[in-house]
RNA sequence: GCCGAGGUAGCUCAGCUGGUUAGAGCGCAUGAUUCAUAAUCAUGAGGUCGGCGGUUCAAGCCCGCCUCUCGGUACCA
C-alpha cells in the first residue's frame, strides 16, 4: 500500500430498470463504503464513484412495455436508486449516471482514441432487420418459436420456458416486437475489440503480477484467459446509448458493457476536474468493488479497454464478492424474490445501520451466503442489543447516576485496568488489518470485540456494588469505561455510521477522529456527556413474522403465475397439421452421451424402423430405467447431427411448471409404428 | 463433460509456507450477577475437518479418485 498516494474506489454500476435490493448492497455497496469511510477517517485522500447504468436494451424494452421513453424509465429508477444509496449512507463522492452530457462525451473520446489507434477490428455480419420500423433488431426485439421446446414467444437471445440461450437466427417464425412485421436478414457492421490481442499482457498482469487477488477473483480470470480469449463487439444497432462517433455508423450505439465501466471515468471527470490525477497518475490506487458476476468485465475486458487507451491506470485490486440469496431461495428482480432497500427504508426506519450490520457480519466473500430474517432479529437483538448497545447504555447510565453525567477524574490504573486499557489497541489494530485485507466481516466482528471488553470489565469490576465502599476505585472504572465507550464511537464509524454519530453526539465529542483510536484519555476528565439513548431496538417477532408473510405471497404469487398455461398459439390448418408423422415407439436401448449433461441416445423401434435418437432428458431419467418403455416419437424431422451422433426424430414430452419432463406415451400398449393423431 | 470457487461444531465462518489435545461468534446447558433494552460475565457439552485411497516421522492443509453446492462453458430437435 505504500506505494500509492491516494484510492480511486468504484462501485458497480446498478443497472437502472428496477431497484436495489439486499444483495446489492451487501455484494458491493456496504463494503466499498465501510472501505471508503475508513481511509477517509485516517486522512486520506481517496474518492468513492458511483452512478446508473442507464443504457442497454432491456432499458428499451422496458419504455416500450410501459410506454414511456427508455429516458422515463431510468429517471425513474435512478431516482430511486440513488435516494436508497443516499439514505443507506453509502458515502459516494458522487453518483452520476450513464445518460449524463459528460459520460456521452467520455465515451465517445474514449471509443475515437481506440478507433484512431487502431485498437478495434471491424467485422461485416447478417442480422435481423425490421423493414417497418427501420432498424436492426437486437435478439431481445426478436420472439418467435423456440427451436427447443417449440414455445411461442421466445426471445431473440433466451426462451424463458425452457431457458435455453438462443442466437436469434435459430428462432422459428421470428417476428419483430417492434412492428410485428418480419424481419429480414440485412448485413451491418460492428466494431470488436481484440481481446485476444491483450491475452499475453493480461495473463503475465493477472496471472503473474497479481497472485494477491481473492481466489474467487484470480480462479475465474484464470479460466477465462485459459478458455482463450475472443474479440468482442463494442458496438450495437440500436437508438438507446452513446452513438459510435465515427462516420458511416448512424444507428449505432456504442455495446453497453463498453460504455458502462467508461461511467466511472466519466463520473469522476464530473465531480473534479482534477479527475486525471485519479485516473492516470500511477501513484493512485484503483480498485473496483463488484459482485462477481462482473469479475470478467473488471479484471479481463475493461483493463484491456484501459491498457489499449494507454494512458489510464489498470485496477489494482478487484475484490468482488459471491452472491447473496434469501431465505434459501435466489434473490430475482423479476420473481420479486428481494428485499428491496426502499421498501426497507420505509418498514425499518432509521435502522439502517441494523442492516448494514447484518450484511456485513453476513457478507458473501468466499462464498454465496443466505440473508434470513430470523438470522437478521438474531443479530440485532443479541449482538448490536445485547453486546454494544447495551455496554454504552450501562457506562453512561452508570456515569449519570454517580457523576452526574461528568466524566471522573480517575485513581491510580490497577494492574486489571492497564490490561483493559491496553488491549484496545490490539482490536483497533486487528479491525485496521482485516480492513486493509478488504475481509469487512472478520472486521466487524473484531470491532464488536471491543463492546465485549466494556462489558466484561464491567461484570469483573462490579461498580455498583464498590460505589458504597470505595468511591475512588468507582471513578477509575467509569473512566476506563468511558474511554471504551469512545473508542466504540470511532472504530464503529465506517460500518455503523449512524450509530457511531448518535453515539459521539450522546459523548459529546464531535467528529471521528481515527488517529484517536486506541488512545486511553479521549474523554477528559470533567468533560460533560449528554443524556444516554438506546442505539438499538430489540425487533419483536411480530416484525420479522411480517417480512416472512410478504415473502410468502411473493412465492405464492409465482406459484399461481407458473401454474397459468401458456395461451394457444396461431391456428394451424389440419393439413399443416398432418404434415407432422407422429408414431408410438419403444425403447430398445439408452445411454448417457460422453461428456454431456443432458444428452441421452436412445434407440427406437418405430414399427417401421430402428432409429437412433439423441434426446435432452438425461436429467430427468436413468438409461436403464427407460428401456421398454413406449413413447411418441416424431419421426419425419429433418435429422440433425449432435455431439457426433445423427439423431433422426424426436421424442415427445411434456414439460412440468418446474421444467422437469415427463413421457408423452400411449395409455395402454399399442403397436409400434402405430400413427398418432 | 470441461474450467473455476466452495463443502470444518445445530447455524455463520477462521484456520499462515503440513507440526503439540482443530478455533471464534451465535444457539444450547450449567453457574455467577443485577448497573443495564431478562441485557451481562464464567464454565461446559457438541466436530471420523464431504467420502475413499496415497505421500510423510507428521495432513483440515500436499497428491489421486469419487460425491454434493454455486458460477462459467458445451450440449437439449
Amino acid at each position: 500500500m505504500t506505494k500509492f498516494k491516494r484510492t480511486l474506489v468504484t462501485t458497480a454500476l446498478p443497472y437502472a430498470n428496477g431497484p436495489v435490493h439486499i444483495g446489492h448492497l451487501a455484494g458491493v455497496y456496504v463494503p466499498a463504503d465501510i472501505y471508503v469511510r475508513y481511509l477517509r477517517l485516517k486522512g486520506e485522500d481517496v474518492l468513492l464513484i458511483g452512478g446508473s447504468d442507464e443504457h442497454g436494451v432491456p432499458i428499451t424494452l422496458k419504455a416500450r412495455k410501459e410506454g414511456i421513453t427508455p429516458q422515463d424509465v431510468v429517471d425513474k429508477y435512478h431516482a430511486i436508486i440513488k435516494d436508497s444509496f443516499e439514505k443507506f449512507g453509502i458515502s459516494f463522492d458522487i453518483y452520476s449516471r450513464t445518460s449524463n452530457k459528460v459520460h456521452y462525451d467520455t465515451a465517445s473520446q474514449f471509443f475515437r482514441t481506440l478507433y484512431e489507434k487502431g485498437e478495434f477490428i471491424e467485422k461485416e455480419s447478417e442480422q435481423y432487420y425490421d423493414e417497418e420500423a427501420k432498424q436492426f433488431l437486437a435478439d431481445r426485439y426478436i420472439t418467435g418459436t423456440c427451436p427447443h421446446c417449440h414455445k411461442e414467444g421466445a426471445y431473440g437471445d433466451q426462451c424463458e420456458s425452457c431457458g435455453t440461450s438462443l442466437n436469434a437466427t435459430d428462432l422459428i417464425n421470428p417476428k419483430s416486437t417492434i412492428s410485428g412485421s418480419v424481419p429480414r436478414m440485412r448485413k451491418t457492421k460492428h466494431w470488436y475489440l481484440p481481446l485476444d490481442k491483450h491475452e499475453p499482457y493480461l495473463r503475465q498482469w493477472i496471472l503473474e503480477g497479481h497472485k494477491e487477488w481473492k481466489s474467487n477473483v484470480y480462479g475465474q480470470c484464470k479460466s477465462w484467459i485459459d478458455q482463450g480469449l475472443q474479440p468482442r463487439a463494442v458496438s450495437r444497432d440500436l437508438d438507446w446509448g452513446v452513438p459510435v462517433p465515427v462516420d458511416g455508423a448512424d444507428g449505432k450505439v456504442l455495446y453497453v458493457w463498453f460504455d458502462a465501466p467508461i461511467g466511472y471515468i466519466s463520473a469522476t471527470r464530473e465531480l473534479t476536474d482534477d479527475w486525471e490525477k485519479y485516473w492516470k497518475d500511477p501513484e493512485t490506487r484503483l480498485l473496483h468493488f463488484i459482485g462477481k458476476d462482473n469479475i470478467v468485465f473488471h479484471c479481463i475486458v475493461f483493463p484491456s479497454m484501459l491498457k489499449a487507451e494507454g494512458s489510464y491506470n489498470l485496477p489494482d485490486n478487484v475484490p468482488a464478492n459471491e452472491f447473496l440469496n434469501l431465505e434459501g431461495d435466489k434473490i430475482s428482480t423479476s420473481r420479486n424474490w428481494a428485499v428491496w432497500l426502499h421498501e426497507y427504508l420505509e418498514e425499518f426506519s432509521g435502522q439502517q445501520d441494523v442492516l448494514r450490520y447484518v450484511l456485513t457480519a453476513n457478507a458473501p466473500e468466499t462464498k454465496d451466503n443466505d440473508f434470513t430474517w430470523k438470522d437478521f432479529q438474531a443479530r440485532n437483538n443479541n449482538e448490536l442489543v445485547a453486546i454494544f448497545g447495551n455496554f454504552v447504555n450501562r457506562s453512561m447510565v452508570l456515569t449519570d447516576k454517580y457523576y452526574g453525567g461528568k466524566v471522573p477524574s480517575p485513581a491510580e490504573f490497577n494492574d486489571f485496568d492497564r490490561e483493559t486499557l491496553g488491549s484496545i489497541e490490539g482490536i483497533v489494530k486487528r479491525t485496521e488489518e482485516a480492513l486493509e485485507n478488504f475481509k469487512f466481516r472478520e472486521a466487524v466482528k473484531e470491532a464488536m470485540n471491543l463492546a465485549r471488553l466494556g462489558n466484561k470489565y464491567l461484570a469483573d469490576t462490579e461498580p455498583w456494588k464498590l460505589i458504597k465502599t470505595d468511591e475512588a476505585r468507582v471513578a477509575t472504572i467509569m473512566y476506563v469505561s468511558l474511554q471504551i465507550t469512545a473508542n466504540l464511537a470511532i472504530l464503529t464509524e465506517p460500518f455503523l455510521p449512524f450509530t457511531a454519530d448518535k453515539l459521539r453526539n450522546m459523548l459529546n465529542m464531535g467528529g471521528a477522529d481515527w488517529s484517536l483510536c486506541g488512545k486511553t484519555e479521549i474523554l477528559k476528565p470533567g468533560h460533560i456527556i449528554a443524556e444516554a439513548s438506546l442505539l438499538f431496538q430489540k425487533i419483536e417477532d411480530t416484525t420479522i413474522q411480517l417480512q416472512l408473510d410478504k415473502l410468502a405471497a411473493s412465492k405464492k404469487a409465482n406459484e399461481a403465475e407458473a401454474k397459468t398455461a401458456a395461451p394457444a398459439r396461431e391456428n394451424v390448418s389440419y393439413d399443416e397439421f398432418t404434415k407432422m408423422d407422429i408414431r408410438t415407439g419403444t425403447i430398445l436401448e439408452a445411454e448417457k452421451v460422453a461428456k454431456t449433461k443432458k444428452l441421452l441416445k436412445l434407440k427406437i423401434d418405430t414399427g417401421i424402423d430402428q432409429r437412433t435418437v439423441v434426446s435432452g432428458i438425461a436429467e430427468y431419467f436413468q438409461p436403464e430405467e427407460i428401456i421398454g418403455r413406449q413413447v411418441s416419437i416424431l419421426v419425419n424431422l429433418a435429422p440433425r447431427n449432435i455431439k457426433g451422433i445423427d439423431s433422426q426424430g424426436m421424442i415427445l414430452m411434456a414439460e412440468d411448471a418446474d421444467g422437469r419432463l415427463v413421457f408423452v406415451s400411449p395409455s395402454e400398449k399399442v403397436k409400434n409404428g402405430s400413427e398418432v393423431k
